[in-house]
DNA sequence: CATCATGTTATAAT
DNA sequence: CATTATAACATGAT
């Protein structure tokens, strides 16, 4: 479920372990999760450091350790990270357990899409170096939001939306939300975007990640009921602005959700 | 049993 | 080469 909200919250779970120190790490060598990194190195480089602080940037995760090495985790669709206290038995999804003497810092994901990197040396790791902007970040500009409607004429904007390396930590609730607060159909080819709209995307893109990292990612709350987001997989599910019945349909391969009356 | 799920990526087709 | 489209990944819930 995570996108870059909820990203934020499950990141802040690890948080109470922050300052002790790595008496042992449990892992299943041979998941999926760990596809590509060393584990050998993450499982001996990581027992007798502290845990020291940590970043997310969109939907990525990054926890830095004593020694200065890094933990890079991704939650993928399902990923979740939780800690409880000591003894704990790790359950069937539990691919990475970091043992401290009171806690278990827990990262669970049972369809496996998540990831688990580790970074030696102490500079930060390479990926992290140049990160695309937020939607919230200062860096995420009208001229840039322009180049990249630009340069994707055709694209569906909602699919466009999903693009990581244009809007890092959009998911596919918030790009339905954007699309849904736009008034816009999840399919607009995002070469029509007119002037005025182009700067009220970039606005509502800002709003909806800000908005949602100040209830979700605070405390796991709910955004404004006015939203979409809590009407969207509601049963009988109806737009919390005119009462139309909601339409699901896939688009490229994920679910768009909009309401047929007020988008265009 | 069939369908669906808040993500990414390799590969194919324009 | 750049952009666009699709399939695949693995598991659980309904």
């Amino acid at each position: 479920m995570p996108e870059l909200a909820e990203v934020f919250y499950f990141a802040k779970q690890w948080d109470v372990g922050q300052g002790q120190l790595i008496a042992d790490v449990a892992l299943h060598e041979k998941s999926r999760v760990f596809r590509g990194c060393d584990v050998a190195a993450l499982q001996s480089g990581l027992i007798g450091q502290k845990l020291r602080a940590f970043r997310t940037h969109g939907k990525q995760m990054l926890f830095e350790f004593s020694n200065g090495h890094w933990l890079g985790l991704h939650l993928g669709m399902t990923g979740d990270l939780k800690s409880r206290p000591q003894p704990y038995t790790p359950e069937k999804h539990d691919h990475l357990v970091l043992n401290t003497k009171k806690l278990a810092l827990v990262f669970t994901d049972p369809r496996m899409f998540g990831r688990v990197q580790y970074f030696c040396g102490k500079a930060l790791p390479e990926p992290w170096l140049k990160l695309p902007p937020q939607p919230m970040d200062e860096g995420f500009t009208l001229p840039r939001v322009q180049s990249i409607l630009q340069r994707h004429p055709k694209t569906p904007l909602k699919a466009l939306l999903l693009d990581q390396r244009y809007f890092p930590g959009v998911g596919n609730w918030m790009a339905d939300e954007v699309m849904w607060q736009m008034r816009l159909l999840p399919t607009t080819p995002a070469g029509e975007l007119e002037a005025k709209q182009t700067s009220a995307l970039r606005k509502t893109l800002k709003k909806v990640c800000e908005v949602a990292l100040k209830t979700i990612g605070m405390d796991w709350s709910d955004p404004p009921e006015s939203w979409l987001f809590l009407h969207r997989w509601d049963k009988n599910k109806s737009c919390p602005r005119c009462g139309v019945g909601l339409v699901k349909e896939d688009l490229r391969g994920r679910t768009a959700c909009w309401c047929p009356a007020c988008q265009r």
